[in-house]
This record gives structure tokens, sequence and C-alpha cells, in this order.
DNA sequence: CGCAAAAGGTTAATCGCGTAACCTATCACA
DNA sequence: TGTGATAGGTTACGCGATTAACCTTTTGCG
């Protein structure tokens, strides 16, 4: 209906009067028993039909299909928007580039339930899958109930090593935000975080251990249309803090942008300080200070473990992709006010 | 290796004394000529065994694949960041709940040239195909060389209906956001684009008929490097106007930003009006205000159009999405001064 | 000259599912 | 008692590609 039929390797075999066996051998580089001459001619008439692979064929006829599955919590707290979040949006970006680099295929899939992410390894085959933004116990159960390997891309501090895991440096990020605050004469430090899960609660360790003091604590509401009252009840304590650390810098923005339409001058009255180096972080204004990770690497050093554990080169383990601080002009200087005012 | 092997309809079949063809039939809900003590039989076996369908397989044995296939420009002025621009992102996530809400699989993938589509489409037997960000010739090359239904998702007027083709009301929205800026009292009105495609021009066409008055027209470089320096040089000329409209809200989140940082107070020194509705606009301060396109109704549309292609109800068209002023707080009120201050 | 091995292929089974064509009791009815 | 319809299945092929096992020639070599 839409212009000629698909070219299959039937037909290449019939024009040539050879046999689907050998093309496909030449299409898969196994040239050791075919002459010279029929490679060419093979070749040829691949390139000159256009000739593309069905994939549905392919994978049925492997036993592995060379799909990699993407597959993203869909949490309520995005309310149904996780692929334009930062992270996520950034985390797909460079998982399709990797993937795509190795030649391997990505499927991308939203789930609820760990059930979803079996059934979607199950159904296509998957050689391997990178789960995001899913909790420990789910991973557990995940692991019991798949039959390929899959790698967290957003884990956790594993000491079993039960799982293929990926977590960047929490506990350094907070040393290093905590640190860097100290050095510019902050004390009365705020850490805000939506709950209370071992990665906010590393972080929140670190920045303690950075400051070389206990910082202050507050969990706010997971709703976004819940946060806006909530810290307009507790400005004035915010105000307490010389500093506010989040543990995202969806909630530092946020909070900046709530502060400065309530007249607070950032970073003059208050200092924040973000944590995963987004775009918008360094699209802010004033540009935010926040923990950087490195999304390219960590993307690839996803895939890279999850490859070698498809191809069985090594077993569950924990990766920590390290951080670093990338300063912007959120925080202010308090040790050398002579030269600030 | 992990955990037991994948149930096939073959297992199932067996396992209650039957044949693999009633047992699919029962799959697809064909039970008019099987018992009803057997269906009831095989869909408690299906259950308990978890049965899930292989997909490659199912593939091969229809004739339809029911996977959609996204395909995104993977433009030079992303940078390699396509999935983590903030419209695309959003049709992303719109895209896979919709397909996904009419039974179908979403395969998403960058592309740079349109035969990789041609390609991506056959190797998957994709049904159709949403495309983004490619021009106007290569949609035409496009259209001779696939074999399925095709959507353009970010299109153009076509009086011809050569394509199934969106496109959002660009004349309208310049419109609305030029008369809007009448009424706020502005007059020396610039536009800010960069480049003079169609989708564009109408924008800045219908905000010359809005306003009643032609506005200046600036032609900005693709290169995020460049621009900074480029705003530099033309800041005087810039703050001769008392409004810009920038052709993206990306753009006009940057000037506004560039001009905040270069100390003129938006919207008190200069009105800064956006196009697209995206989050950062919401988020932004001010607020940007800006022509809000309505991405939830975007990709249904585009997905009932891609439906109605495939099941041929329907031929190529264009749909015009309406397209309505977001008012935020990044224009100001030239005629009530006295109110203002 | 005779036999083995290498060169250059081909045949046919297989992957899991969908489906058109076919088969066999049973039952209704004249 | 014979005939046709109906209920309730089964058989067998095809989808396109992969791959192990097999089959001819031709060549090497003692």
């Amino acid at each position: 209906m839409w212009s000629e039929n698909k070219v299959r390797i039937k037909d290449i075999a019939e024009e040539l009067g050879l046999s689907t066996a050998t093309v496909s051998n030449v299409l898969h580089g196994k040239t050791q028993k075919i002459s010279d001459r029929t490679v060419k001619a093979v070749e040829q008439k691949l390139e000159e039909r256009g000739y593309i692979p069905d994939m549905a064929a392919t994978l049925l006829a492997r036993n592995n299909s060379r799909i990699i599955g993407v597959v993203v919590n869909d949490h309520p707290k995005y309310e149904g928007h996780v692929f334009e979040d930062s992270f996520i949006s950034a985390a797909i970006n460079y998982l399709s580039d990797e993937t795509e680099a190795n030649g391997y295929f990505m499927m991308l899939k939203k789930a609820k339930k760990i059930t979803e992410i079996v059934a979607f390894a199950s159904m296509w085959n998957l050689d391997g899958v990178v789960v995001i933004g899913f909790c420990e116990d789910e991973y557990q159960d995940l692991r019991d109930r798949i039959r390929v390997p899959f790698v967290i891309y957003d884990g956790f501090l594993d000491e079993q090593n039960r799982f293929g895991n990926l977590t960047i440096d929490d506990f350094d990020g907070g040393r290093q935000a905590g640190q860097y605050l100290k050095e510019m004469g902050h004390r009365r430090v705020l850490c805000v975080a939506d709950n209370e899960i071992c990665m906010d609660y590393l972080r929140y360790q670190g920045l303690c251990e950075g400051l070389e003091v206990k910082a202050g604590f507050m969990k706010i509401p997971m709703q976004a249309a819940e946060r806006e009252l909530f810290y307009q009840e507790r400005l004035a304590a915010i105000k307490n803090y010389t500093a506010v650390f989040a543990v995202s810098d969806y909630y530092a923005l946020e909070l900046m942008r709530f502060l400065q339409k309530n007249g607070v001058d950032i970073p003059d009255e208050l200092s924040v300080i973000g944590f995963d180096g987004s775009r918008e972080a360094r699209n802010a204004l004033p540009k935010l200070t926040t923990v950087a990770q490195d999304n390219a690497l960590l993307a690839k050093t996803a895939i890279h473990l999850l490859l070698e554990m498809i191809n069985g080169e090594t077993d569950a383990q924990t990766v920590c992709i390290p951080v670093k601080l990338w300063v912007g002009d959120s925080v202010k200087d308090l040790k050398n006010l002579k030269e600030d005012s």
C-alpha cells in the first residue's frame, strides 16, 4: 500500500541463486566457508536492495535480543510527569546514547510495580534492564522474579552486593557541601528533604560531617501543592539559618524562588545549595551552587556494568560514582564580609 | 540461570491436554467454538502459570505490531540533549501515556536522517510513527520512502494535506501575544528567533497583527555559547524596546536571565513574553507570560490521528491545535502606570 | 592412483504464536 | 435410520532469521 514490500533474506538469496543460510552467514561475518566472490555478490545485493533485518524474526531465532529495557518508577510524586523530571530525562538521554553506542536497542517504560518490569523483560526477551526510582525491598523482590540481570541506576550502598547497583557518593556529596559551607563561614545550616530514606539521610549526615556541626533537618511534603503553604508557615524559622541545603536541585530551586518572591535576597540574606548538578541549577539566577553528579558517566557506567553482567563477566556489585561540588553564586561568603560590602 | 524457564503457550496446552490453537483462541477471546469449561480451565492455567506472550513471536506471526515509533530529530542545536528539552520530554511523557492507553507500545529513537526512520520502522514492523523536529523537505522524502503512516508532531500549515500533521496555531499564538502586549500599552516590541522558518515567521506575523504595528525582528545564533556575547553587544538596542517576544520559552528565559544579570528589571524596565507554556516558564521568577500549548492534547491528538491513519479511517490531514496565552508576571502594564508605582 | 581433507556451500529444524482448513462426535429431525 | 447441522475442538503451515548437521566437489599428498 505504501511503496513496495519489505525485502527479506529469502529474496536476496533467490535473486543470487543462493541459500538463505549463506546470506545470513555473510550478514554475520561468518565468511570462512564462503568464497570471496560470493561474499562480494551478497554484500552488493544487500546494499542494492536496502536489506534491513526483521527484528521480530531475529529476536525469535536468537536467544539474546540485544534490547535493554529502561524502566522508571512512575511515582505519584511526579504526578504523571516522570519523563519530564530533569534527572530522569538526562538519564534517558544518556542511556539512549550509551545503549546505541554498544549496539543495543533501548526500550523505555514507566512502571508502578515490579511485576510490570518482570512482564516487560519477559515479553521482549530483554537482555537486561536498567531500573530507576524504586526502593530497596522492591529491588529484592525484582531479583527473585526476573530472569535477566538488572542494574539499579539510582542505587544505594549495599554491603552485601546483592544487586547490580550504581550509587553516587551521597555522603561525600553532603560532606563537600558541608565543608564548602563551613569554609564560607556558615554554621547554622538547614537540610531540606522530602523523606528520610537512606540516600537523603546519607547526604544529611555528610553535610553534618563537612560542617563539623549538626545541621537542622526539615521534612517537606511530597505534594507540590502543599509545599508553598508549608514554607510560608516556616519562613521565619528558615530565616534563622544562614544557609539551606536541599537534597535535590528541584527542591533547592523551588525554595530559592519562594524566598526570592518573599523578598529574601539569595545569597545575601540566605545561602542555598542544591544536589544534582542539573541544567536548571546552572541556568538559575543566581546560579545555584550544587553537588553535581556526572550524568554521562552514570549512564556509561550503568550500561557497562549491565553488559558485563549480561556477558557473565561480573556478578552483582555496587559501583560508587564520585560527585563534585559545582560552585555557582547562591552561597554567600560570610568570612570575607569586608570585601563583599 | 535466573529462575525457571519462560512459559509458552505450548506448555499451557500440554498441561491441559489441549492444542495450542485452543489456548491461543482463548487468549484472543475467540471462544465461540470452545466450551465454557475449557475456557475457564485455560484462563485459570494461564493465570496460575503467569503466562506472558513472547512479543517477538507475536509480531512475527501477525501482520501488525502494535508498536508506535516516536522519532526525534537529534538536531545539533540540542548538543546531544534532545530528550532533556522541555518540549520534547513533555512530548515523550504524554506520548508514552497515550500509546499505552490505546494498547500500543512505544519505541523511542533519536535520528539525524530520515533514512534512519525508514529503517527503524521497517526493522520493528512499526504500525506507525510520530516524528518530531524535522523539516518539510525531509518529511516529503520520508513519505516517499516509508511504508507505514506517520504523524508530524510539531508540524506546519500544509494546504495540500500531504501528511498526518499536527500544528499548533502559531499565527494565532503570536497574535494573542501581540494583542496582549498592545492592551498593556506596548508598541515597540522585539521578536527574537533563531531562524526564519515557517513556524517562527508565522508567530512573528501573528505578533505584528496583534500589535497592529510592525515589530522588530532579531535573529539569534543557534549555538548557546555564542548567544551571551551576541546579547551583550546588542544590550542597548534591546533596551530600546519595551517588550521582547521570544519564539520559545527557552530563549525567553535565557534572555530574561541575561537581562536580569545585567541589572535590567523584568518586567519593570523590559517586558518579556515566551512561547510554549513550559514548566520552566511557570517556575521562573518572575513567572514568564507565555503562549501555552496543551501538550497533553497535542499527544492525544497525535496518537488518535495516527491510529485513524493506521486503521485507514482517515487520510493525511493537518490538524490545528489551539493555543492560549498564559499570563505570568513578566509583562508590565504600561497603561495603568499610576496604579503601578 | 587413491584417499583424506578442505572448500563452498545446502538442508532442514527451530524459535513461539496466529490462523485457516479440517476433523469427529453428538444431536435434531424427517 | 439416514442426513445435515452444530459443537468443540485439532492439524499444519507460515512469519523471517539462525544455525547445526550434512552434502558435494576440488585439491593435496604419499
